[in-house]
RNA sequence: UGAGGGUUGGUCUAGAGGCAAGACGACGGGUUCUGGCCCCGUUAACCCAGGUUCGAAUCCUGGACCCUCAGCCA
């Protein structure tokens, strides 16, 4: 068969490549087919045209990863470029969050960095062409007056009085508009396609309005701009973009995008729609977030517990993780809800391998081995990571008095409660088999100390001569050698998987997205946390150094994710049964 | 009720006329100085009805349901 030698030969350039083989998707089929046929000589150049109204969220980045991903795949380009047709809206404070996020994410557009309004000149002179050839007039009708005559669903629209002006008078009057001539609203300036078109988006659809504003990059050059559909598919055009990847919303929009450079007849790129990501537990439209941002709901754009790249990237997030979850996500034409497990899972993958365990004590419960000298200590070896033996090992301080987790005693334990209870054994990590042996309480009746005895014969953490075994294996830290800092533990933004489909999202916020654990203790070696580092805190999660709130000597610590954890299943599950 | 897009286990994604596959989750077990990681196993899907075919998730016909569009937003 003739078909299948160049195929292969795709297939061994993607094998040489050292990122993951990526999913094999639909997109891929079109592109495969389109090599074949020669239908761009070849060549794969993509773009990722983001408008700086506002900053990424998690559903950009799986645009990014495609776009990105399949030009590196295919050996050719991704542009980024800048949208940025609509001057009320947009500025260089997202331009430059945009172009920090998209190369955090690693990817790099090299020298293709690109602005629609750097097209402004050349859009405006294809503007011009549209007149000449009869395709595009300028209309008078006030904005109500264009929705009224654009009909509805179900009834075709009603050609507008000016439709049929020569084109000199158009020509004159499309000039007077880009001099400023008119007031905003007065005119705009339309492709003449057909009012009656059961695709309400060709019907006449507005290619020009009058904006005098300034721009933030062509300042008061210009008082006319292009509107998206006229600006992206040229300007796709003229940066020989081969495939215009872009959400399924735009599908109505294509028939325009293919009319407009057919009606110019320059190079036409193909644009394939794909499905937009929605994942549970957050809300990913722009709106929304404006939304939680000026409505104080977080604490700006970068809050961690949003699920913007800035946001993420300061809870912790790491690219390689968002990059591999773009991958298992794939890439389809169906609308769906991604579960954000599968995030945190991808999070988990990366950082088992790559981040130091360390002990710390969220909630802490003090703990005094009565057997054990008062004023001495000893250092105890920890390995720093039990799935990487090149990370080394470190020395932890132990004495007399310690602190546990408050959630790693309980008096009256349950059925599969193995930690601490009284007159239980259990390990301390590290260190020695600990036994309770009495409970001091409060006025109140809350337990506040633990008075133990340790076996001298389990240093280390080893399993006795007499082989006695325990059930659990707790962290701690030392009370005189404890490091404190604030650990702030975040989670879900809202309670519901679908917030987007409430009435009001507003008000399904979890209370408890954010909390903090204001006495923390942490191990000595955490001393020489910096800011941006990742750490896990065993048995608890994976750890952060807030990279803004950190310093040298003070860092401050985000929960990125926590551990599976198999108790808090089974105890929710008993809770449940009653 | 116009046009367009869509429907495969709980979730996401493969499948292109020939054994419905993978990941996540859930459940059970093994291992373990993290109730983590790892390993093993179980669970569980082609929207419906017809048709074509030796054979249909795939092709055809009809239907149901979901999504998008009536900005001088993108």
């Amino acid at each position: 068969m003739t078909g299948d030698k160049p195929k292969s030969a795709y297939e061994d350039d993607g094998a040489a490549s050292d990122r993951e083989a990526a999913p094999v998707n639909f997109i891929k089929h079109i592109i495969d087919k389109d090599i074949q046929t020669g239908k761009y000589d070849g060549h794969v150049t993509t773009r990722f045209p983001p408008e700086p109204n506002g900053y990424l969220h998690i559903g950009h980045a799986k645009s990014i990863c495609l776009n990105f991903g399949l030009a590196e795949h295919y050996g050719g380009i991704c542009h980024l470029r800048f949208d940025d047709t609509n001057p009320l809206r947009e500025n260089t404070e997202y331009v430059e969050s945009i172009i920090e996020d998209v190369r955090w994410l690693g990817f790099d557009w090299k020298d293709n960095l690109y602005y629609a309004s750097d097209y402004f000149d050349r859009l405006y002179t294809y503007a011009v062409q549209l007149i000449r050839k009869k395709k595009a007039y300028v209309d008078s009708l006030s904005t109500d007056e264009i929705r009224e005559f654009r009909g509805t669903l179900n009834e075709p629209g009603k050609k507008s009085p000016y439709r049929d002006r020569p084109v000199e008078e158009n020509l004159a009057l499309f000039e007077k508009m880009a001099a400023g001539a008119f007031e905003e609203g007065t005119c705009v300036l339309r492709a003449k396609i057909d009012m009656a078109a059961p695709n309400i988006v060709m019907r006449d659809p507005t290619l020009y309005r009058i904006r005098k504003k300034s721009h933030h990059r062509t300042g008061e050059r210009w008082c006319v701009y292009p509107m998206y559909d006229f600006a992206h598919c040229l300007s796709d055009s003229i940066e020989k973009i081969t495939h215009s990847l872009c959400t399924l919303e735009f599908v109505n929009n294509r028939e325009l995008y293919d009319w407009i450079l057919d009606a110019l007849e320059v190079y036409h790129p193909q644009q394939i729609e794909f499905a937009r990501l929605n994942l549970s537990y957050t809300v990913l439209s722009k709106r929304r977030l404006i939304q939680l941002v000026e409505e104080g709901y977080v604490n700006g754009w970068g809050d961690p517990r949003m699920p913007t790249l800035s946001g993420l990237r300061r809870r912790g997030y790491t690219p390689g993780a968002i990059r591999k979850f773009c991958d298992v996500i794939g890439v389809a034409r169906r609308d769906s809800m991604v579960d954000i497990s599968l995030l945190e899972h991808c999070q988990r993958e990366e950082l088992n391998v790559s981040a130091p365990r360390v002990m710390a004590v969220l909630n802490p419960l003090r703990v005094v081995i009565e057997n054990y000298p008062d004023g001495e200590g000893e250092m105890l070896e920890a390995v720093n990571n039990p799935e990487d033996a090149s990370m080394g090992t470190r020395n932890v301080p132990f004495s007399r008095v310690i602190y546990i987790e408050k959630e790693d005693f309980m008096e009256e334990p349950p059925k599969k409660f193995f930690r601490l209870a009284p007159d239980r054994e259990v390990r301390l990590r590290y260190a020695y088999f600990i036994r309770c042996r009495g409970v001091i309480k409060d006025e109140h009746g809350e337990v506040v100390e633990l008075r133990c005895t340790y076996d001298p014969e389990t240093r280390g953490g080893n399993t006795p001569p007499d082989g006695r075994k325990v059930k659990a294996t707790l962290h701690w830290v030392s009370e005189r050698h404890a490091l404190s800092a604030p650990v702030r533990l975040y989670d879900h933004l809202f309670r519901v998987e679908n917030p987007q489909a409430a009435n009001d999202f507003r008000g399904h916020i979890n209370p408890a997205s954010l909390t903090e654990a204001a006495s923390a203790k942490l191990e000595p070696a955490l001393k020489d946390a910096r800011p941006g580092m990742h750490y896990q805190f065993e048995r608890l999660g994976y750890f952060y150094t807030d990279p803004k709130e950190s310093t040298d000597d003070h860092p401050v610590f985000n929960r990125v994710v926590t551990l599976r954890d198999t108790w808090a299943k089974i105890r929710k599950k008993q809770n449940a049964g009653g």
